[in-house]
DNA sequence: GGGACCTCCTTGACAGTGTAAAGATAGCCC
DNA sequence: GGGCTATCTTTACACTGTCAAGGAGGTCCC
C-alpha cells in the first residue's frame, strides 16, 4: 500500500518511520522506504543525501514523537516536582521501549548528520522538556550538572533497564537523586 | 596482511576487532574480516552463526578489553571509595570514547545473542567491577538501586557526554550521587 | 587396509543493499 | 517558444550476508 498523497519527501519519512516501528532497527532500508512511498528506489537520493540523510530526517521526526511521549505522560502527572519529573522520565522510557527502532536511529545510528538544523531543533526541544522538569530542583535556575545527571541516568536506564528493572525500578533510581517530598 | 597463525576462529575475531577499531561501527564486515584473517569469505559461517554470531563473539572479547580499561584506571586511583569508583567510571568513559566501534557492537548492536555463555560471563565480569566499586557506599552489602543508578549514569553519560561534558564533567555528576569525602 | 565419518574450508551462486550516471517528464520564467 | 530547474525513472555497479555443493585432510572403527 502506498502512502496517501503526501509530498514525496514526507512520504519517504513516514514510510521510514513505519518500517522502523514494524521491523525494528533492521527494518529500514532505502529501497523499502521508497517502495512503500510508491516511488522508485532511487527517488530518495533527490531528497536526502543518501541513507545518512534519510536517517537524519527520520531522527528529526522521531525526536518530535519522543517529545510528545514525554509530554503525554506529563499531562496526567501529579503536581509535585518529583511526580512531574518522574512522569517525563517514564515517557522517555515508554518511548525507548515501544519505539525501539526509532530510538535506535535517534541515539545509536552512527551516520546521523548532527549539524542538521531540523535535527538540532527537535532534539533541543526534547532536551528542553527534561530541563524544565529539573528546574524546580535547583530553585528555578538551570543546573547543568543536575540536568546531565538526570538525562544520563534515564538514558542509560533506557538501555540497561530490561536487565535491572526488577531490582531497581526507575522511580527508586530517581528517588536516589532527588528529594521525593518536594 | 594476514593474521599471524592463530586458529581461524580467533583470527576472525581479532580481525573483526581491528576493523572496528580502525573503521568504527561501519568498518566491520563478514567478508572484510575473512579477508583480513586470510580465509575465504564463507569461512566465518563455520565458526559463527552468521554475522550475528561474529558480532556476539567480538562483543565478548570487547567486554574483556572493557573490563581491562576500567581496571587499568583503578590501579592508579586514590584510596577513597569515591576516587576508586570515579576511576572505574573514567575507565568506562575512556573505552567508550577511544573504542567507539567496539562500544557500539557491545551495546548498540541489535543482533547480539544475549544467551551466549561467553558473552554473559564477560559482561557480568565487567558489571562486577562496577558493583565492587559501589560496595563501600552501601556498607559492603550490594545495593541494586545504587548500582543501577551509577551504571545508568555512566552509561548514559558515555553516549551523551560529548554534548554536555563542558558544563557537567562526570566527576561532578558522580559527586551529586555519592558522598565525596568517604 | 579400507571405508565411513567428521571438521574445516573453498568455490560459486543468489537476492538484497546503497550509490551514481544518464535520461525522461513536467512546470515555470522570460 | 527556448532555456532551465526540480522531480523522478531506468540502468548499472560494487558490495553485502547467506546458502548449497563439494573437496582436502584427519580420525575412528572394523
Amino acid at each position: 500500500m502506498t502512502q496517501s498523497s503526501l509530498p514525496t519527501r514526507d512520504a519517504l519519512i513516514e514510510a521510514g518511520l513505519a518500517l522502523l516501528i514494524e521491523g525494528g532497527p533492521e527494518g529500514l532500508t532505502l529501497r523499502r522506504a521508497a517502495a512503500r512511498a510508491g516511488v522508485s528506489h532511487a527517488a530518495p537520493a533527490h531528497h536526502f543525501k543518501g541513507l545518512p540523510g534519510l536517517h537524519t530526517a527520520i531522527a528529526s521526526r522521531a525526536f518530535a514523537l519522543f517529545t510528545e511521549a514525554m509530554l503525554r505522560r506529563l499531562a496526567t502527572a501529579g503536581d509535585s516536582p518529583f511526580a512531574r519529573l518522574l512522569a517525563i522520565c517514564e515517557g522517555y522510557l515508554d518511548f525507548a521501549r515501544d519505539s525501539a527502532g526509532l530510538f535506535h536511529v535517534m541515539f545509536a545510528c552512527p551516520d546521523l548528520d548532527d549539524q542538521d538544523p531540523a535535527l538540532i531543533v527537535e532534539s533541543a526541544r526534547a532536551y528542553g522538556v527534561l530541563r524544565e522538569g529539573c528546574l524546580p530542583f535547583s530553585g528555578g535556575r538551570p543546573d547543568p550538572v543536575l540536568e546531565g545527571l538526570v538525562w544520563s541516568s534515564v538514558h542509560g536506564y533506557a538501555l540497561l533497564g530490561p536487565s535491572i528493572s526488577d531490582e531497581a525500578p526507575f522511580s527508586a533510581v530517581l528517588a536516589r537523586i532527588l528529594p521525593q517530598g518536594a
